[in-house]
DNA sequence: TAGATTGTTAATCGATTAACAATC
DNA sequence: TAGATTGTTAATCGATTAACAATC
């Protein structure tokens, strides 16, 4: 059953940061990375990058660094970048517009297997090349593409029968940006985005700094 | 100097959660509400709870639970929702117009003192009610309305160059969402939101789960 | 060999959770 | 008083970090 170690979640998230940073690397001609070089550019500690690197396996090499490419392989192996996963997107509002458009999904293997909206002006339009569907279409094309994970762009009203939509079609994992708490039965995974959580935390610090209180980050 | 303990950063954001679900039961007549109900409707568990409310102070009522009121201003206060803050969104494509637009920011007492583009066929526009503006007026706007925070929706080219821009006109928090890695003076504060990686987060554990393997969360 | 850098250990730190005394 | 629920303690767990032996 179980090979290799599990990977906390803090170390995914930045096992992709640095694959952007390596990516942006690209075309430098550069073979070879060290880890307080890499660090650095991704703005973190070494160490940690180290330890990070270490649940992927040992493959660097002491005294010169690691092999870009070789780098690169192993991250995305493990993130299964390498593999396609079909995703579906409902809600074609400007998020959906902003998230259907960004290039950092494609980039990162996901592709959008297709744009749902409940507004019959929105049908049958293109965005980046793909079509708008009816909700109606949505049990099929899950089936279809084998589509295990959804994304809300809704408003909040309506992101709870879009989301019992989406578990009903069989999507296990939902990633929801609409500012709603969602419910949903225990095998369905769901993470929710709040944009301005982040904002929220930011200005948090932002006072605590100007009040000359201590700041735990 | 330091009054109060210092507030972790997850229980900031979980705080912001608990005051939208609060918001939310708002006209139900509901006057107090137990530890546990609360924890359930944030999906988060009471203990974790109680814990969070706790570096608050202690408002509750054993055997009773808090009541709603005071708890929405207690974290209201704590987490600085009732003052006004200023913030300029730079960029507005799709995800500038979501965010300038997102009802979550000003629910949380942010309001956008500015937007700003560099294309001039935006510049002049009225999103939401506020006026697009060239990039020149930053300084005059930052100062003006004391603007502390950014916020960055460009494409990851123009990132860094607007970056700079806001920290030369004063700006000591930004909240970048563009694909890029940022570099800032030691005295301000980035924070990046990446849609793709919470994606790929989720992604990560879906694979995990289908494989049969321990997933750590 | 000398210098550099990895991979790993062990210490530290912070966050979560269960449990329960306090108390309404 | 009996039942309910808070607030806090202490145990646990996981993540970060410094340090260094291994080794290129």
């Amino acid at each position: 059953m179980s090979e290799g170690r599990a990977i906390p979640e803090a170390t995914v998230a930045r096992l992709a940061v640095y694959l952007r940073v390596l990516g942006g690397l690209a075309g430098t001609g550069l073979g070879t990375i060290s880890s307080e070089a890499l660090a650095s550019a991704a703005g973190v500690n070494s160490a940690k990058l180290r330890k990070d690197l270490s649940y992927l396996g040992s493959f660097g090499t002491r005294g010169v660094g690691y092999e870009v490419e070789v780098l690169q392989e192993r991250i995305s192996t493990a993130l299964g970048v390498s593999e396609h996963r079909a995703v579906v997107l409902v809600g074609v509002g400007n998020l959906g517009l902003a998230l259907a458009g960004y290039g950092g999904f494609r980039n990162r293997g996901f592709d959008i297997a297709g744009l749902f909206d409940s507004d019959a002006r929105r049908i049958g339009q293109r965005i980046a090349e793909i079509l708008v569907r009816p909700m109606s279409d949505l049990p099929a094309v899950v089936r279809r593409e084998s589509v295990s994970i959804g994304v809300i762009a809704t408003p909040a009203e309506a992101a709870q029968a879009v989301c019992d939509q989406l578990v009903a079609a069989g999507v296990t994992s939902i990633l929801n940006f609409a500012p709603a708490v969602l419910v949903v039965p225990e095998n369905v995974d769901v993470r929710k985005v709040d944009l301005a959580v982040e904002l929220q935390i930011l200005s948090f610090h932002e006072q605590r700094k100007s009040a000359g209180l201590k700041v735990v980050l």
